[in-house]
DNA sequence: TTTAGTATTGCAACTTTATTGCATTTCTTT
DNA sequence: AAAGAAATGCAATAAAGTTGCAATACTAAA
């Protein structure tokens, strides 16, 4: 549960109207401890309200162009949906475990890149950098030793 | 074209049997400059050699599982597929295109990274670490400014 | 060399995830 | 209240990858 973020100020600061999809989405996604997908954040909605599969998806769609949100990539074939950073959700790796394929936010500070450098010398434009560690969870471990 | 790697001696030290169809994809992905999709690998081979599709997206994840290649995601829904870090292939960034969706090898250089920390300290365990760096590629950029 | 067993491949059907076109509903603004 | 724009729903479609099973090819023992 996020306590800094004002999700219907974040929507009006895009120029979005406030929609109830679009705040509850939002919502989801900002008060999740690592980032959903598009069926997981349908399923969540779906529980307390009729909505339609599509909306999700065009929904995530903008808010992803207005730069609200991020499409993460996990090692699966589905996109995964979190906070873009900004000053309350700072940028940080995921962990994505191979076995179960739970994704977790690691800490901003897990690993240092030096990014300096190559925004410097690439010859086209740095939008954003996705860095995704793979392996095997610490649950995961636990199990396959018992 | 690497002239370093001996295909079939990298099969066979995995305990492969060298068929033909595991060696020209094995080439084929070793030999191109940035890693490639599935559909690109089963054109190029469809180009000399009857084969089925399912085929190839078995040998893939065959080269995965041994660890002989990545498997890599693009900002898309599908995957890529580059030799894995080797002594004559070096781990490294990409660069994904958000306009014409090319995929691109950054030097291994490009960005320093350290790991150590992570490594030390995370509950689980970790396998192999993915950077991707999005944005407009240079060749998108000149074309935008037309 | 034959034969049994194993490995590889092909084919068709299917699954999952996401997208598109168009009709309908809802909202906004005058 | 009405017109226009925005948002949503529904059905169909697309793209990428997977599965089950049959057929073929390879390997190794008798």
């Amino acid at each position: 549960m996020c306590q800094h973020c004002d999700y219907a100020q974040i929507l009006e600061a895009a120029n979005l109207n406030l929609t109830t999809n679009r705040l509850k989405i939002l919502e989801i996604i900002g008060n999740n401890r690592s980032p959903l997908s598009a069926k997981e954040i349908y399923d969540t909605l779906s529980r307390n309200k009729d909505i339609n599969r599509v909306t999700v998806y065009r929904i995530l769609d903008l808010l992803v162009k207005k730069g609200i949100i991020n499409r993460l990539t996990s090692g699966e074939r589905t996109f995964h949906y979190g906070m873009a950073p900004n000053k309350n959700h700072p940028a940080h790796p995921h962990f994505y475990c191979k076995h179960c394929g739970a994704i977790e936010c690691l800490n901003p500070e897990a690993l240092h890149i030096e990014m300096e450098s190559l925004k410097k010398t690439y010859p086209g434009v740095i939008e954003n950098v996705e860095i995704r560690v793979d392996g095997i969870c610490k649950n995961c471990l636990k199990k396959s030793r018992q």
